[in-house]
DNA sequence: GTCTATATTCCGATAGAC
DNA sequence: GTCTATCGGAATATAGAC
């Protein structure tokens, strides 16, 4: 992927957390780059195009953080799953799957799928982390663990809106009170 | 309030929640009304105007529903908070804060302040009744019911996300397991 | 691979008649 | 209170030169 391309990509996540997806327009990625509209229309060819690459980014970064974290023990992971969101926290921004999932309706079948795919391979990993980690007496909760992988998801992705609009504090009391719940 | 301005507040509150309030454009509205675009303005000068009014709607809302609850037991008021999201869930909607969280930053300052206003409003009120709850001996949970409160919110807001992406089983299950984990 | 130039469409918003 | 008509601008997208 060539230089431009990969600014391109970086800049329109960048915009898909900020701004959400509907809001940015090519001008906001063609004028800091210092190129033409019409260059990012020649590496996509449409908007759609963009937010798959996008998504698809995502993805590859979520299959990269799964593998460099398999050595660490399952609470160590999920410490890691949290220091993601709290970066994002930190920048003022909310997670993809939280900025893209009201927009859903008004994705291209194509784009849908993928966010749909992004969803599911997060919740499989955390499903089994929790697995894992209960087996290994490292989290204690009740219920099955697909229930509760969506819980905690569901509980990091609101916590990055709620410190949109409540102040930060929102995800510090979210995700430390959620890891206690877990024993972690 | 005249007939034609409740209905596009009614028109425009759906809008938000299915497409997003970048998403929806006058047209959206003045079409299935069969009023022209100008009519619409006529009403709401401004975008942010009808969104602000949509908000404001929806505070009317939460204050008749907790006006409504006052009479039942804590865990029955939870009850039907969480009767509401089911309603949307089944719409196949989402809620106005996880809408409207994501797209924060595009919005202008009085709109934001009225977001910001409904957001401290639900946790306040689910603050004050998982904590009477517990009082009540209605509901078990360890820690603070603010931070709890925060928990319980973040996950209706996400299982309607989430629902969008998964199909309606997320919140099906979110919501079991958490009024179990509250012992409601 | 990036440019200039432009097509097309749609948007939010306003002026002024009725 | 709703209309017609229109403005000014911005959006996505394309054609064709370099």
């Amino acid at each position: 992927m060539s230089e431009t391309k990969e600014k391109i990509v970086s800049l329109a996540d960048k915009l898909i957390r900020e701004k959400g997806f509907n809001a940015f327009s090519y001008k906001d990625i063609s004028e800091p780059l210092q190129v033409k509209n019409a260059a990012v229309h020649y590496h996509f060819p449409t908007k759609m195009d963009l937010g798959i690459e996008v998504v698809e980014q995502e993805l590859r970064l979520l299959s990269l953080n799964a593998e460099k974290w398999k050595k660490l023990p399952e609470d160590g992971q999920l410490l890691k799953f949290f220091g993601v969101f709290r970066k994002h926290c930190n920048n003022g921004n909310v997670c993809l799957m939280g900025s893209l999932a009201p927009d859903y309706e008004t994705l291209s079948p194509a784009m849908r799928e993928k966010v749909h795919e992004m969803a599911s391979v997060i919740v499989e990993w955390m499903t089994s982390c929790l697995e894992q980690g209960r087996k290994h007496k490292r989290f204690h909760f009740k219920g099955s663990a697909g229930d509760r992988a969506l819980l905690v998801i569901s509980n990091l992705q609101s916590s990055l809106l709620l410190s949109r609009v409540l102040g930060p504090s929102a995800f510090t009391r979210i995700s430390r009170q959620l890891l206690e719940d877990l024993g972690a």
